[in-house]
DNA sequence: GTGCAATTTGAATGAACGCTCAAGAATGCC
DNA sequence: GGCATTCTTGAGCGTTCATTCAAATTGCAC
């Protein structure tokens, strides 16, 4: 396996991401790849194996991308809380990409049957950011913003399949106005959680 | 076109659901539709016109199929957002289907960008369930069951997202009994909208 | 400048794709 | 039974698929 220069590698996979993202694994074929990335066939064997490893290797890059983000929202905002509610909001603000749906959730319904392999990256990438939402909510207790006794894993898994929903309702032709508004549902019920100061 | 028997027709339907349903429009190949409906390729473009005229009827049909799931709950249940609630619970419940995830969803996720016979297709499907979501929300406000206040067409679309992401969620593996909560949650956020009686 | 190894290239591969249509079987009518 | 019509069949069409690999090119040490 060929090794590539870090920008080299890290320019293909957001040029691939950005290709399966739009057309899916079956729907992206090694040519639309090849004037995706610039390289040409060889160069993409040899640097990720096969069609389905650049797949893979595409997608742990999204997953990553969306923890950033995660962190990103968490670092900057006035308390956990408030980042989780400003992480759902910012869904519906970032134009290029509220029209498209959450990766992960794409790879398990187009492999939702078959591909182990994919189902399983997807599965492990989704687990990944319910345990960042969950760290958020477990953080937000210890500061006392929300109560102690909240379950936080069902909290967590509640928020992501919001998530889910949202990042799905988004794809809908013309949904722009209204994906707002359940945004902004979505982080309410969000901040809902806190507990009132005693 | 060749007019096959009603039955025919339905059972060819059916049969290529599934088939769809399992592995997507690129994923399913005309050598797995000849398996699954028994048919052979001429019969299928006789009775259908290509691959993507069987897809679209099939999921015609799969809408069909959940609006007169929608309509069932809401004729045997106590009361309309009685209804709505136990259409939502049963997603969890029944075994071949909670594991597979939305067919509009996966339709409009696959086809995000590019088909747009097939987008439009979905979203018609999906509009016309939130229409009929809305129906059942008018109709429990005639009944004085929730308030007449309520902002149907926003609540409808709510109560959708939470579906959609109820059913994506349910497609990771080894979701079972995460999913079973979680559908316990949104039906009681959808019982929560009954005003109490005054 | 020369020689060698590492890298890039893209034509070629066999398999699988969606789709067609001539030929055969079944049916209806008298 | 004979004929016309309709329906069914599946081998085969041209295309595109993911993948390979021998040849061309490049980068580097001396």
């Amino acid at each position: 396996m060929v090794k590539l220069t870090t920008h080299d590698r890290a320019a293909a996979l957001a040029a691939g991401l950005d290709a399966f993202w739009q057309w899916g694994f079956h729907g992206t074929s090694m040519k639309d790849l090849e004037r995706a990335t610039g390289m040409h066939p060889g160069s993409i064997y040899a640097a990720f194996g096969s069609k389905r490893g650049f797949y893979v290797a595409a997608l742990d890059r999204y997953t990553e991308d969306v923890l950033a983000d995660l962190r990103r929202h968490a670092s900057e905002a006035a308390s956990p809380i408030e980042g989780l509610a400003g992480f759902v909001e910012a869904i519906a603000l970032d134009e290029d990409r509220s029209a498209r749906s959450c990766m992960l959730v794409k790879t398990l319904l187009e492999h939702g049957e078959g591909d182990e392999t994919l189902r399983r990256s997807a599965e492990s990438g989704i687990a990944a950011i319910e345990t960042e939402i969950g760290n958020n909510l477990r953080r937000a207790q210890q500061r006392g913003e929300v109560s102690a006794s909240l379950e936080v894993e069902h909290a967590a898994r509640r928020i992501q399949l919001n998530i889910m929903g949202l990042r799905s309702f988004a794809c809908r032709p013309g949904a722009n106005e209204s994906v707002a508004l359940m945004a902004q549902d979505i982080a309410s019920e969000i901040r809902k959680l806190k507990q009132v100061p005693s």
